[in-house]
RNA sequence: GCUCGCGUAGCUCAGUGGAUAGAGUGCUUCCCUCCGAAGGAAGAAGUCGCAGGUUCAAAUCCUGCCGCGAGUACCA
């Protein structure tokens, strides 16, 4: 039996106890898990709540102590209890029959759904992340993104879901057209010529997407003295949206190499997408008339007469004004007649839930070294290509998008929840993040000046238009330059190529965790030493001390094999002398504590919080490090106790693994 | 104005109503003849923004206030 099967178990003793006993019916258990190993493996302070409810029932006064006494009979008697303690006013503390549990559970996988099949009968979610403009480089607050959605989703399917990962690809929107101003206007290039720019470019070794964020900046610089230029970004953004002309050709080139880029910066941290949805196509293939028609039909929105939205269309949403004037109400589509951004994103959700009615067409766009696929939307059906899975139609739909994004994404989930009742608002899911932002002296290290107002601010928002940002793969680069002096000094004599890959492991477990030790709802105020550092709480110690276990199996004599090991434990009396020895309490801690990966992994996905799977393997490490210190395991002259010791080595660096791995970092060979 | 988020050790942050509020970092002092020191041990460091309330029990829930941030477009 696992340790989330005995939870499960034993809430279910306290709930029909509850029932049986005292009439009283609970939907949720709370348990916790006691601050010492000595206060027990469990604990339920169930007893003052049920006082109180039968107090509100019958009026009778029943004394906590009393009532746990019950409950204490009751678990007693539940399998692998081997007893239990009524604590203080009226605790129920749970200590497990530590043997059983321990030789039950030593060969047992520590994510039995990782990786995971795409099972014909698993529960299909999207996960919609990255979503960068494709006009510039990625910077570190688009990681943030990026590194979130990508362990949310293996989270996810940790968790035993099908997930499949959208980017959404905005190559219509202004962003596009503000560098597509720049080529045109300032460079005075047409398509022959950026074409012949990009072959320099990636001869002399530097990249697109690097010369687009300067260029990025230039037009938006420009565009505050020259009124002339301005009005091009209306002029190209007109020709982009309506498509087949020479200008959209351009801005497509210009697009889809950016989206190439930034695909290859994300390939660096582990990061993969199945499907790259455009908003070219949701305007080409008319999703929105789609869903216009369906929003008309059921009265979701109206036509506006008068007022200050007099010839919209517009959905009423009241959350944000205590006023019932409608002067809240989101238009979703203007006096004009065209579509506003809020608009096409209902469409767009409605796609991924499969209630829109309609399809995109799709072409394979890029193939990983291993052979993975990612298609890309097309909008000629002549284009389109065989083979493609069948994408969108999700259960559940996650958005990693930022929070300052909750008021847009708030009236998407409304309109399609107005839509489709019976999925309601449950089925759309903003994952929210706050952003990565610089403190003023990490802006000024990277050679912006700053006024007298913006010094004494907490920190400063990056912002792709004033070209002001950490770019992802330089701190990559940075990170492995650093990670590679350190493999050097301790591996002079590994091949370059080893170190190199070491180098960048390390890199990616470093910025991966930097980015996950944080909650969501926290601002990053990014630091460059202590992005840099490979101390502390990084994602480096967590490797390191999975590297350590490791290595004590490379150590190990013939006769103390892992098989060999684990069959001394079926001499199970010396296995309960050794758990409840002196130095039982540390080695039990150890094995319970690595026992609780299955449950935080569903404690993330519940909470829609990586944060929670990357403290506990920050813990897990620092445990496994203080076992490793105090025991001498290969030494160890008892041949059971050494067994012992070397199944918990073995489960806790596979329990180590596992979780690195759904942070989506790996454990290098040596380090 | 309204909506949302935040305020916890010098600094950066964890903390599903529950037991003595915890990490990392910085500071002081130790530990490699050892399964790897990117590590470990010890110490100092707290008015959980303020004031009320609910509760057997509040950093956590409610109300008010103070401070900081974001959002509140016929932009995306």
């Amino acid at each position: 039996m696992s340790l989330t099967e005995i939870q499960k178990a034993l809430r279910e003793t306290v709930r029909s106890t509850a029932a049986a006993e005292f009439g009283v019916e609970f939907d949720q258990i709370a348990a916790e898990t006691p601050p010492k190993t000595e206060l027990g493996d469990i604990a339920f302070p169930v007893a003052f709540e049920l006082a109180k409810r039968i107090k509100q029932a019958t009026g009778e006064k029943r004394n906590p102590r009393e009532i746990a006494e019950v409950l204490k009979t009751a678990l007693e008697s539940a399998r692998s209890v081997g007893r239990v303690e009524v604590a203080g006013a009226g605790y129920l503390n749970v200590f497990f029959e530590r043997s059983t549990f321990f030789i039950e559970n030593a060969d047992a996988e520590p994510l039995p759904a990782l990786p995971v099949s795409k099972a014909a009968n698993a529960i299909k979610v999207c996960v919609e992340h990255t979503s960068v403009n494709p006009n510039k480089a990625a910077h570190i607050g688009h990681v943030r993104n990026s590194v979130m959605g990508d362990t949310f989703q293996r989270i996810l399917k940790a968790t035993g879901k099908n997930v499949e990962i959208q980017n959404y690809i905005d190559n219509t929107g202004v962003q596009v057209a503000d560098v597509v101003v720049g080529f045109v206007y300032l460079e005075e290039m047409d398509l022959a010529a950026i074409m012949e720019l990009d072959r320099e470019l990636s001869s002399s070794g530097k990249s697109f997407d690097y010369y687009c964020w300067d260029l990025y900046t230039k037009v938006g610089v420009e565009y505050q003295t020259n009124e002339e230029l301005k009005a091009k970004r209306a002029e190209v953004l007109h020709m982009i949206e309506e498509g087949g002309n020479p200008t959209a050709e351009l801005a497509d080139y210009v697009a889809t190499r950016n989206v190439h880029c930034i695909l290859e910066t994300m390939e660096r941290l582990g990061i993969r997408y199945d499907l790259l949805p455009r908003e070219s196509e949701i305007l080409h293939l008319h999703f929105w008339d789609k869903a216009f028609e369906q929003m008309k039909q059921l009265g979701v929105i109206h036509y506006e007469k008068e007022g200050k939205h007099a010839g919209c269309w517009v959905m009423p949403f009241e959350e944000h004004s205590g006023t019932d004037d409608h002067e809240n109400d989101k238009i979703l589509v203007r006096s004009n007649g065209t579509v506003t951004y809020t608009g096409k994103d209902i469409a767009y959700q409605m796609w991924k839930l499969g209630i829109l009615g309609l399809d995109f067409h799709y072409r394979l766009f890029h193939r990983y070294q291993d052979g993975q696929e990612v298609w890309i939307t097309t909008g000629d059906e002549a284009k389109s290509e065989p083979g493609a899975p069948e994408f969108g139609g999700g259960e559940t739909i996650y958005n990693v998008i930022d929070s300052r994004q909750s008021y847009p994404q708030d009236i998407v989930r409304k309109g399609v929840a107005a839509i489709s009742p019976e999925r309601g608002e449950k089925a759309s899911i903003h994952l929210s993040y706050e952003m990565v932002a610089l403190s003023p002296a990490a802006a000024e290290e990277l050679g912006f000046l700053l006024s007298e107002e913006d010094r004494k601010r907490p920190f400063i928002e990056m912002s792709g238009r004033k070209g002001l940002g950490v770019k992802a793969d330089d701190l990559i680069d940075r990170l492995e330059a650093n990670a590679l002096g350190e493999v050097e000094a301790r591996h002079s004599d590994s091949s370059e190529e080893e170190k190199k890959f070491i180098a960048h492991q390390i890199a990616v477990g470093a910025l991966r965790y930097f980015l996950l030790k944080f909650t969501r709802n926290t601002v990053i105020v990014f630091d460059f030493k202590e992005a840099l550092s490979f101390e502390g709480e990084t994602g480096c110690f967590c490797q390191y001390s999975a590297v350590r276990a490791n290595s004590i199996f490379r150590k190990l004599a013939a006769a103390d094999s892992l098989d060999s090991c684990r069959e001394r434990l079926s001499d199970s009396d010396a296995v309960k002398t050794i758990l409840s020895s002196g130095t039982g309490d540390d080695i039990w801690s150890m094995a319970v504590l690595l026992s609780r990966l299955e449950e935080t992994v569903e404690q993330a996905a519940a909470a829609n919080e990586p944060a929670i799977l990357a403290k506990y393997t920050f813990n897990l490490a620092k445990a496994f490090n203080l076992f490793y210190h105090h025991h001498r395991i290969i030494a160890e002259p008892n041949d059971t106790k050494r067994a012992v010791l070397i199944v918990v080595a073995d489960m806790a660096r596979r329990s180590l693994t596992s979780a690195l791995a759904t942070l989506g970092i790996e454990v290098p060979e040596k380090m």
